[in-house]
This record gives structure tokens, sequence and C-alpha cells, in this order.
DNA sequence: TCGGACATGTCAACCAGTTAACTTGTTGGC
DNA sequence: GCCAACAAGTTAACTGGTTGACATGTCCGA
């Protein structure tokens, strides 16, 4: 129970990922960060490293390291794009849908719960989303440094 | 612009952080993750690596690693407990003070800037940690499963 | 058409975290 | 007083991220 509203935003979103985290490990067999990638691919499929890298925030090379072993999962599925030699085409397979599906909704009918809380009377998700949205648009306008 | 607002505080904690970061790098010559440990280590000095990682959040063993780094830049002492023979007793230099001192000032001065910007009307940011607050404590008291 | 610039993916080396196993020191019950 | 249990720190093996160097493929302009 910080003062600081850095450290708050902090310890928020580790407790948000922990939970999350946990109920995706125990009911759906794939940890946070592997959801993450499933659900952003499933997104965007088909789409290609360099791309999927992006949306996910990180580098070409953790995309490029992280693939086999969701292949391999059975998550995700690669082919070779016929134009283009170098490309590697990235799509999520049918079990993977069916994941991002189910436990998708699962974690947002989760997450919408918190808000019905007594201690939550008078938050609105809605108004908190733009507020933070501010924020991140004040910083990001400021430059790197201001 | 996410209009999720889990997605919305992956953002902003990581917004917040590149612009913490660029400018204690720039500024003081040392990275975000090496901040927070010094800072974290100033409230609580002198202390041993097992509290200092409860302090931080990670595991002694990272601790334990990062130390002789930080030691060899001048920040932090070790020093051994003459009462306990394995325990190592952690303290800031005063370089380190008065990194922290200095540093602390400026990243509070920018952040509370913020505010004062036209599209964050209405925004007041102990509000905003009451509210972070709130949602943090539903989620713990709900288990780390719900 | 062909050569340079750019795009794409991978690799190596590194950093910072984890857990599990281990060494070493302290302490308390018998 | 001794031994078992515990506490403290380090180490090793792993994970997943980074940057920089590299090989290879595409494409455009002279």
């Amino acid at each position: 129970m910080s003062d600081k509203l850095t450290f708050t935003l902090h310890e928020l979103v580790q407790v948000l990922d922990m939970s999350a985290d946990s109920l995706l490990t125990a009911k759906y067999g794939v940890t946070g960060s592997q959801f993450v990638f499933i659900a952003t691919l499933a997104d965007v499929e088909p789409t290609d490293v360099t791309t999927l890298a992006e949306c996910l925030g990180v580098s070409k090379a953790a995309v490029s390291k992280r693939v086999p072993g969701l292949v391999e999962a059975g998550w995700v599925t690669t082919a070779h794009d016929p134009h283009h030699g170098r490309r590697v085409v990235l799509a999520v397979t049918e079990r993977g849908r069916d994941l991002v599906d189910r436990a998708g909704r699962d974690l947002d009918a989760q997450f919408t719960a918190l808000f019905a809380h007594p201690a939550a009377e008078g938050l609105d998700p809605a108004v908190l989303n733009d507020q933070l949205n501010s924020l991140i648009s004040i910083l990001r306008q400021n430059g790197p440094l201001s």
C-alpha cells in the first residue's frame, strides 16, 4: 500500500500478472507470457517474425528464439512465404485459437468481476482506462526525456 | 491507445520506466533498475541480502549476483556481521545516498509535472493512487486465483 | 542488368531473473 | 555438549530478454 503512484502501478501490474498467470497455468496449461504471444499472434495472423515482434514490443531475436518451442507445443505453425525466400509466416493452430477464445473470455470475466466488488465502488474501468491513456500520451509527447 | 485496461496498464508502466530510465542514464549514469536497487537499499540500510531481496520482490540469488557490480561501481558497500559469520551487511555509499537524493527529487518533479498538463485536467494523483490500491487489495484478498 | 541499399531472420554473447542444490554458520532441545 | 533443524549466501542450469554481427533475399535506380 504505497503512497507513490509509480510504485502502486508496478505493484498492480505485478499482482494482475500473477493472478492471470496462475489461472492460465492451472486451467489451460500455458504461462502468461505464452498466452500473450499466442493471443497477439491470433490477432494479426498470418504474419512474419518482424511484425509480430513489433506487436509484442520485443526484438525480432526474442520472437525468433521462442517460436520453435511454441511450434513444438502445438500452438503455432510456421511456413515459408513462396514470394519471399527469407520470410517466415507465423500462424496459430486450431487448438491455439480455441485457447485464445476460451481463456480470453475467462480472463475477461475474472477481471470485470473485480469492479463488482464493494471496495471498487465508484470505479469505472472505462474512465480509468481513459485517464491512464491520457497519462501515456502526455508522457509520449513530452519525448523520452522532458 | 488500447481499450483493454490491462494492456493500458502495461503500456503505462513501460512508458514510465523508459522515461525514468533515460533521465537516469543521461543525467546520473545509472540504469533504472540500478537506481531502484540503490534507492530501496538506502531506505532500509543497513540490511542483509535476504531482507533486501524481500524489499525488492526478487530472489536472494538475484540480489547476491548484482551486489559485486554495484560495489565495483561505488554505489554499495558490503561488510561482515561480527555476530554472524554468514550474514553480509549491505549499505549505500555516500555517493549513493547523494544519487538517491538528487535523482529521486528529479524524478518526482518530472512525474508530478505530468499532472499539470492540460490533458490531465481533473486527474488527481492521490485519488488515482487510492483507486489502484483498492484494485490491488481486491486482487490480493481474492487469493491468487479466484 | 547489375550493384548497392534495405529487409528478414538467426546466431553469439551478454544481462537479469528463476529454482534447486549446496556450503556454512547458528541455535535450541535432548 | 551435541546433533538436528533452520537460516544465510552462493552457485549452476535454465529462461527469456537485449544488442550487434552476420548471411541471405528483394528491389530500385543508374
